[in-house]
RNA sequence: GCGCCUGUAGCUCAGCUGGAUAGAGCAACGGACUUCUAAUCCGUAGGUCGCAGGUUCGAAUCCUGCCAGGCGCGCCA
């Protein structure tokens, strides 16, 4: 619609100028919107306004020789008026809106996909949870957002890759073996000290015992370092394989598992250490090696190789960057909380040297969350290992809440997410109010089938679909022709809450039309045309809560 | 001190690639189930969009400064 009255506007423009009422031919891009308030129309355009400098002439003025020129052919404009300081507001005929629920029955679970990706290879990478405790809820905001970014991405064209990046080198590793380690002994019946700096959860113990269990004490008779080495390697795949379960009873899969100690078994840090050596780009000081990201807008150099010959984190996140973009994606996203921000400039940087532009490089920061119970703060701390894990909230909330609620909120702010208020199933819990619409229209459904002369094959190809005119229809058949705007702002700008917000403000038009509507009548052709309604919002309804990751159930 | 995020109704938040009279949910109050699922709906009430300037036909939205809160500023990861 907005595309015809764009058309329209624009020709009339040409035909106005062509008549002499406008001085020039330059035209602005034309914008259409939708206004706030019914009574100035369906769509409004500020053309004149904006035109007003380039024509020199009152924008009123404008207005009034672009609608004298007007030539609605198809006969949708039921009325135009020119209004405020120069707003064309478009009043559309009630009997044209029945005509956009077309397309959403032919593309079906395709609706509102709009090519912006053209087959773009992309990549996301999220969670990248250390192996060395379980998930928590900070990591499942993450995964909700990361994954459901990707499902954005995938359905408007893109070519979507999900990694996950497992940090399995380095010091917490490290820690993680040791503390499996002297849980080992302990089990032995040693009286070992436990250091507080060594992981503190009793998942540590359950680990120590299937170790022992597995290999036997005689774990026990190499030397410590060897031990320790063993157990890290045993606990880590053991903690992975579980985040890969919780993740997976989250609707969460990767397609890629990528190690970075294989980027240092392959050699990829020694590589890309010495091509930015050799480039200048790397230099030494004060017996260490540093990067020159000071000179890429970072606000000081950083560290690669420590005086004691280690490498830092940063360096296999040089050479993980670098090898995301020599795969051959044209963008690279990472998701972190918010608490790494600091961390981005220097990441841009190291592309930026490695001769890559720094704007395939794009970074979603999620913010905190905050665990409460009745709105009351659950203590959490990693330390003490006292947590709530993703797989409790899960077990408590179920997965569609926690995904939908974790998607309530624009990743810039922080979230209280409340277990007592996720369980519930009432109007405080936003999901079951939008999927309330899909089982309330697969009931519907379902009773139209018992009813006598249940066809409805003929629906949207006869004239009933005119018959959807009420203001009721209307105000619904506009939201679903917003929707592909939704969508599409969601993947432009990687937000997914717009989504949820969309889907809220259907459920929520939905449900007022529900109360006021019946849809099956004993006028046959009233009840075809409100179906092919209720199944066009249905359809819609599903499309956005898979895009969440959450179900669309056909009862409830 | 520097950087990032936030500041909108009593509470939790949308809106912020500029548009007309700023929205939703919760909480409060009052109503609606012999009819397709009341996990629902309708109504009432509630606002100096943190403050001050600037940009322009027009600012919650863009710019600058300030104030407040959160997070971060390692040869940790």
């Amino acid at each position: 619609m907005k595309q015809k009255l764009k058309q329209i506007i624009e020709q009339a423009l040409q035909n106005a100028c062509k008549n002499g009422k406008l001085p020039s031919a330059a035209f602005p891009d034309i914008v259409m919107e939708v206004p706030k308030t019914a009574s100035h129309g369906d769509y409004a355009s500020n053309v004149a306004m904006v035109s007003a400098s380039i024509q020199k002439m009152a924008p009123r003025k404008i207005a009034e020789a672009i609608v004298s020129h007007i030539v609605d052919a198809d006969h949708v404009i039921d009325r135009v008026e020119i209004a405020g300081p120069g707003f064309i507001n478009f009043h559309i005929c009630p009997d044209a809106w029945a005509e956009f629920l077309k397309p959403i029955h032919a593309q079906g679970c395709r609706y509102g996909a709009v090519n912006i990706g053209q087959g773009r290879k992309i990549q996301i990478e999220f969670v990248s949870s250390n192996p060395t405790g379980p998930l928590h809820v900070g990591h499942g905001r993450g995964a909700a957002v990361g994954d459901s970014v990707a499902n954005i991405l995938a359905f408007c064209g893109y070519d979507v890759q999900k990694e996950y990046y497992i940090n399995d080198s380095g010091r917490q590793i490290q820690t993680l073996g040791r503390s499996v380690f002297l849980r080992c002994r302990e089990l032995m019946g040693e009286s070992v000290f436990f250091p507080e700096d060594c992981y503190q959860g009793d998942y540590i113990r359950d680990i120590a015992r299937q170790i022992l269990d597995q290999k036997g004490a005689s774990l026990m008779d190499q030397s410590d370092e060897k031990a320790i080495m063993v157990c890290a390697r045993y606990a880590a795949a053991l903690i992975l394989d579980d985040m890969k379960r919780d993740l997976e009873s989250f609707g969460v899969t990767f397609d890629c598992w990528f190690s970075e100690q294989s980027l240092y078994d392959s050699g990829k840090v020694a590589d890309v250490i010495e091509m930015y050596r050799n480039r200048g780009i790397v230099y030494e000081k004060d017996g260490a090696l540093w990067f020159n990201t000071s000179a890429y807008g970072d606000e000081k150099d950083r560290v690669v190789v420590r005086q004691n010959g280690q490498t830092t984190y940063f360096a296999s996140d040089i050479a993980y960057h670098y090898h995301k973009i020599e795969r051959g994606f044209e963008q690279v996203i990472d998701v972190w909380g918010a608490d790494h921000h600091g961390y981005i400039p220097r990441v841009a940087a190291a592309i930026e040297a490695g001769g890559y532009d720094r704007d395939r490089f794009h970074v979603i920061l999620v913010q905190l969350v905050s665990l409460l119970r009745g709105g009351v703060p659950v203590a959490m701390s990693t330390r003490a290992g006292e947590f709530v894990t993703l797989k409790d909230v899960l077990h408590e909330v179920g997965k569609d809440a926690a995904r939908f609620i974790f998607l309530t909120r624009s990743s810039d702010n922080t979230l209280d997410f409340d277990l007592e208020v996720a369980a519930q199933k009432t109007n405080d819990n936003p999901v079951y109010y939008v999927q309330y619409v899909h089982a309330r229209i697969c009931s519907i459904i379902r009773k139209h089938g018992e009813m006598p002369a249940a066809d409805v094959s003929g629906a949207g190809t006869d004239a009933s679909t005119v018959l959807l005119n009420t203001p009721d229809d209307i105000a619904l058949i506009k939201l679903l022709m917003k929707y592909p705007e939704i969508i599409r702002l969601s993947a432009e700008l990687m937000e997914p809450h717009r989504i949820t917000f969309f889907l809220m403000e259907l459920a929520s038009a939905f449900h007022g039309y529900y109360n006021r509507q019946r849809v099956l009548t004993d006028d046959v052709l009233l009840t075809r045309a409100r179906l092919y309604l209720m199944t066009a919002v249905r359809q819609v309804i599903a499309n956005g809560l898979s895009l969440l990751g959450v179900t669309a159930p056909e009862s409830m």
